[in-house]
DNA sequence: TCCTAGCACTACTCTTTTTCAAGTGCTAAC
DNA sequence: GTTAGCACTTGAAAAAGAGTAGTGCTAGGA
């Protein structure tokens, strides 16, 4: 266990170094600790010696080890209310009653990127909770059409398809019988049901339902699938410690990366933090997450930027979006 | 006008710079032409005085200036075929009968991004050919609805509405007064028809009519706007002439800026080169850029590499792409 | 026992110097 | 007109030097 002093001044230091990105030296915060520099600076060994702070070279001031950031979260930040400006900024989305929920948090985290200068990630999926509410398809020439799938949540989508040689006849027969027979089936269970209950009917009755089936099974396939939304990722050229291209490049890729969806998976129903290795992502980020769920979608938002990185902001942030998020539905 | 020998030496180092990315030197070419290097370098200097070449520093090897560039372009590039490669690539998209125009587009140019290393631009338009086909509002719950739009040429738009305090009926009857009194009308027709011709109807037979009359027209307002994607920008981080954050920064948020539209009008029905100056983009790149139409949309594709570009083939690439795309829709 | 002033020492950063090689321009001869 | 030869220029990379921010350690004082 730490002293109050050493609690004192690791904590000085990590706020020093978030905001400066600059070394620590002895001096900079002897006079907050009311001390001499030398005071300082045992204890900034002994705190060295414990993995809490390193140098960059011998003679440099310290900065916050991974686990000098991890105590940090874990025992000298607390819960700050957000700031009045942060606030106020983010109100006009949450408060603009025409926008989707899915609009108010991309655009939200597109607020805060700008405001904080790290990179946002909304990893959304339909909720078990979207229901099928109506399917349609809408002839638009010769054989190219539109098929169109509400949910009761209300997300939309729609697909073009091409059905050569097939009458309307019999594609109306398939759409009619999936409206009456498959409406009101969790989203991510309508493949199976197509399969198990549409399948054997319309193979018996309609013409050509080989390519029928296929064709709406791919529209629902499609439509349960996971989304990401990756926002302000070019902050990453703001941050001093992706100063080279290769950096920058390298992190890009990372994020780029097909797997990202499996790198940012939640292991509980709060905000966590990870520092530096205990991310997936890259070593030299800390990405702070949170899953969120709403009536008809659930995910999780992850705000990723430096290891120094501004953590009483970005969780008091992370804090606000989530329960406004959760609430917006309800409240309206 | 310059001799024979000039425009090979001119035309070398064209492709030798595009290639290598350094200054030519007299003896990588001299080989070549068949003469020495002190040769090649008197001609090299009238080149300069003709303002067709740069040096870098006194005693560096050539590099094209932009009219040099420019002279390329316009009498020593000639038409070529497209590279086996490149087309197979291609041919995977274009051929993939499921995949709707746009996104066989995006798809293509995404392709074309990573095959050259430079950043793709589709200015999608929604042609003037399209006209209304139908809306209709789904009711979700309470007073959140979704308005579909649907044209005659296939596109579809949705967007989720608020309309708090208004009966279910007085809804429908504007749909229906829509439906019945301006499908048909091109679809940038539409805000203007509303106004003038269902506006005053329901202005007397709808309560809350003011209401329901500007979400109806903010539905349309945003379904005429022209729409952008951008594709391929980070590979501007492997670009030789980018290779400082600062630049990066610069050329991005160039290329993110609002009134990027404005700058990549056509003027032409046909492949036009912008080289540095040229180009409203940015005085370091080049724009290669042609309009495309087809019957559903029209716009314009353009490439934006550094000005040291392989004009051959992203020309080849922008004319086998603009051909299959406007013929794709009758093919089928 | 804890704190602090003082001082030697270290390693980075910034600047200057040196070295090296790649290329040019010019000249004189073919 | 072409070319070999050579002096000259310049940048890039390595080496050397000056300056300095900051440390660790020691010894004396509360």
């Amino acid at each position: 266990m730490l002293t109050e002093r050493q609690n004192e001044i690791l904590k000085l230091i990590v706020l020093e170094y978030i905001k400066l990105a600059h070394p620590v030296s002895s001096n900079l915060i002897c006079d907050t600790i009311h001390c001499s520099s030398a005071t300082v600076r045992s204890e900034m060994a002994t705190l060295e010696e414990m993995g809490l702070l390193e140098k960059t070279h011998t003679s440099s001031g310290r900065i916050p080890s991974e686990k000098g950031y991890r105590y940090y979260v874990d025992h000298l930040m607390k819960a700050k209310e957000i700031t009045g400006e942060d606030m106020l900024k983010l109100q006009t989305v949450f408060q603009n009653q025409n926008l989707a929920l899915s609009e108010c948090l991309t655009q939200s985290l597109e607020l805060i990127s700008d405001m904080t200068s790290y990179t946002s990630i909304v990893l959304g999926k339909k909720s078990h909770e979207n229901k099928l509410k109506e399917i349609s398809v809408v002839p638009i020439k010769d054989s190219h059409m539109i098929v169109i799938v509400i949910t009761d949540q209300g997300h939309v989508e729609h697909k073009d398809v091409e059905l050569p040689n097939i009458s309307q006849e019999e594609i109306k027969k398939t759409v009619s019988l999936i409206n009456d027979l498959i409406v009101g089936t969790p989203i991510d269970e309508v493949s199976s049901k197509l399969e198990f209950e549409i399948k054997p009917i319309i193979s018996r009755y309609v013409k050509e339902h080989e390519l029928i089936y296929n064709t709406f099974y791919n529209v629902f396939r499609d439509f349960t699938n996971k989304n990401i939304n990756i926002v302000g990722k070019d902050h990453i050229l703001e941050q001093p410690e992706f100063n080279s291209i290769d950096k920058v490049k390298d992190l890009f890729s990372k994020i780029d990366d097909k797997h990202l969806v499996d790198k940012i998976e939640s292991d509980n129903q709060n905000i966590s933090i990870y520092i530096g290795k205990e991310n997936k992502i890259d070593n030299d980020v800390t990405v702070i997450q949170t899953p969120y769920k709403t009536e008809s979608e659930e995910g999780t938002i992850a705000i990723v930027g430096p290891k120094r990185m501004d953590y009483d902001r970005v969780v008091t942030l992370l804090e606000y979006i989530k329960e406004n998020i959760e609430e917006k539905k309800e409240g309206e």
